[in-house]
DNA sequence: AGCCAGGACTGAG
DNA sequence: CTCAGTCATGGC
């Protein structure tokens, strides 16, 4: 049996959900910071943690990296792990100062060496850097997390449970038109579909996609 | 009452 | 090099 395409896929979900319009924040900073705070935990979690912080008047690069520490953690308490999230934010947000008088850079230079530069933070893995260079600055790369491989999974694509996250990305990259917009709304699409039905359940019995889930596999 | 969430780092072997 | 353990809160 045929497996149906990556394209297809992204007709499928874009066709039931609609454009998602990600990343649910405004500007590099708060999308940076949501980046971090979202590792391993849930995006509501997330949203009342850049709430405090918003509420706080601490969205600002400077003040937030001259706040009290315990105060910062304190704020983004909810979203768990927040003496290590707390280390994260820093390390991001001190990368950024070095280059805050030419934030341009991050709309122009190579997505390779942005990346590595990322990839050096401790605590910005690859996707963390990934969601920051796409959504925060509109980069061409492609998003890779645990519900991707899950539901790819799911749909008759079994190796991507083995393979590491950059193969994975590399066969989206290849399989999708370099559309930054696609990109966008096609990491945003699995996300949310996989919120609502691709969770516990072995088969997507419910699924809003089961017409393509007739070719999926059991896991 | 557990289990899980839009990961990533560390230390042991 | 791989991989289990760790970080920790809120929702269901």
């Amino acid at each position: 049996m045929k497996l149906p395409s990556v394209l297809s896929i992204y007709k499928a979900l874009y066709e039931i959900y609609g454009s998602q319009n990600w990343w649910p924040g405004d500007g590099w900073l708060e999308i940076s910071l949501g980046a971090v705070l979202t590792q391993n935990t849930s995006w509501t979690n997330v949203a009342r943690a850049i709430d405090n912080l918003k509420k706080s008047e601490l969205l600002d690069l400077l003040k937030l990296l001259n706040a009290k520490p315990d105060y910062v953690k304190l704020l983004i308490k909810p979203v768990g792990f927040f003496n290590v999230k707390y280390k994260r934010l820093i390390n991001l947000l001190e990368y950024f100062k070095l280059h805050e008088s030419n934030m341009n850079r991050f709309s122009v230079l190579p997505l390779t060496r942005l990346r590595g530069e990322l990839l050096e933070i401790n605590g910005i893995g690859p996707e963390t850097a990934d969601s920051i260079l796409l959504y925060a600055f509109n980069r061409l790369i492609f998003v890779v997390d645990a519900y991707t491989r899950r539901l790819f999974n799911r749909l008759g694509y079994s190796w991507m449970g083995e393979v590491s996250y950059k193969e994975i990305q590399n066969f989206f990259m290849w399989e999708i038109p370099s559309d930054v917009n696609i990109y966008n709304e096609y990491h945003a699409l699995i996300v949310v579909h996989c919120k609502n039905f691709c969770k516990k359940k072995p088969l997507c019995s419910d699924c809003r996609i089961s017409s393509i889930c007739t070719f999926s596999i059991q896991t």
